[in-house]
DNA sequence: CATATAAGGTTATCAGACAACCTTACAATG
DNA sequence: CATTGTAAGGTTGTCTGATAACCTTATATG
């Protein structure tokens, strides 16, 4: 049983914030168009109007709506928006299945970078990252730290930040998912397995030789999937 | 004179969430500690606490700050934050060169993804953007988004939502940074190459046969990525 | 016709109050 | 001594009401 992962209950701008923006995504207020004003959603919301302007200064932030003063806020032109992925996103196992898709060819490629371009700095955190992992009795909130603090650590090996920011992403996205999907002592027997192969992946990105790096990477990965019970494509 | 163009000075508190986005991305603030509290704010700044609250809101929708109701707001940790890519990132050629290098492994495997499960309709999609392009006569806006279209297309044919997402959102970013970094007619004799190259990618994907699609994929990249003077690691 | 002013409406900010929640300290109980 | 309950103090969340700043439209004036 794991304590402190219960969610707590959004907050009201955060609520309504969503839901415009969904109408906004949705195509049911379209770009140019003004949206109602803060007296009339906040009637119709049954809030107070600080909260409708909470809500309205989120959506600001995020580029959904541009407010004038003394006339209102309109919908602006689609354009770039962050990738967001919460937890929630990931209850469903096609999401999941499709995530860990995406990692494979993006921690494949990484650990070729990492075995090109690792410092020796970067070396002591993947094997900081592995001792951890070992000492973890459990597939516990540590187990999961470490195993996170491992890929990141390979990630940043790249010496591309991008990679670390996408990567460090992702996996700490899936971590979050199986660890709410799974009992902890359902994962116990997956954590020797998984130590070898980070074992041979570290030792495999130390040689300094890129395709060894990508195949352990590779390995690695696969099992993941078939231990996860994930069908993934090969070829 | 461009009117209608003209900066409205930003509110205040946008203004106050930009300075604190910069505390904490700047390390003055760290992961995990505490904001100052609003009260506390909104009489150092001189604002009303309204005004920090707005502030605050903006900066927990970009997934900066976690609030706890009688607690305070807390930094969160990087990887728990959306991802996001201004166009200001990508000025410097390092991080342009980083990200066109993500790229690469997640549109190659695009390409064997689209070659497996592509739809007809999908097909359509790629096809519609391929004749977009070919009409026109310059690396215009139309151009880009056609092959924005292009490649988003392919992304979406592999039936995986986040090769969607991500692919849409990093391709996206490169056009962007291609057309602010390039007068329209040197990319002009560009434009021919990289038809040609669409179409082989094309057809390599209605072959449905993967291996045949990722060799098409990258070598569209890698011509890409010569065509901007990119060098990458090859293996 | 062009310019100035007034009126009405909307967003931006301010101030103050109370609700809900959290943390800490202290008292009561077994 | 350990555990439970309660009170106090502080913080965020929401509400109410007011004024400032801005915008648009209508009307008056030269």
């Amino acid at each position: 049983m794991e304590f402190g992962q219960i969610r707590r209950s959004e907050q009201l701008p955060a609520r309504i914030a969503a839901q415009i923006a969904r109408d906004i995504t949705e195509g049911r207020i379209r770009p140019g168009e003004k949206l109602p004003t803060e007296h009339f959603l906040a009637k119709a919301l049954g809030v107070s109007r600080s909260v409708v302007r909470e809500a309205i200064a989120q959506l600001r932030n995020e580029g959904l709506v541009e407010t004038r003063q003394g006339v209102g806020a309109f919908v602006t032109e689609p354009h770039a928006r962050p990738i967001r992925i919460e937890q929630d996103d990931l209850a469903n196992r096609q999401s999941f299945r499709d995530l860990f898709q995406l990692r494979v060819p993006l921690e494949i490629e990484a650990a070729g970078l990492a075995a090109l371009h690792h410092t020796p700095d970067d070396l002591q955190r993947i094997d900081e990252a592995l001792a951890s992992m070992s000492g973890a009795e459990k597939w516990t909130a540590e187990g999961i730290v470490a195993d996170l603090a491992f890929h990141r650590a390979v990630a940043a090996a790249t010496g591309n930040e991008y990679f670390a920011v996408f990567i460090g992403f992702i996996a700490e996205r899936i971590s979050l998912a199986i660890n709410a999907a799974r009992a902890a002592a359902v994962l116990e027997e997956i954590v020797e397995v998984t130590i070898k192969e980070h074992v041979v992946l570290r030792d495999a990105i130390a040689s300094r030789d890129p395709r060894r790096a990508r195949e352990a990477m590779k390995m690695h990965l696969l099992g993941a999937a078939r231990r996860l019970d994930l069908t993934l494509e090969s070829y």
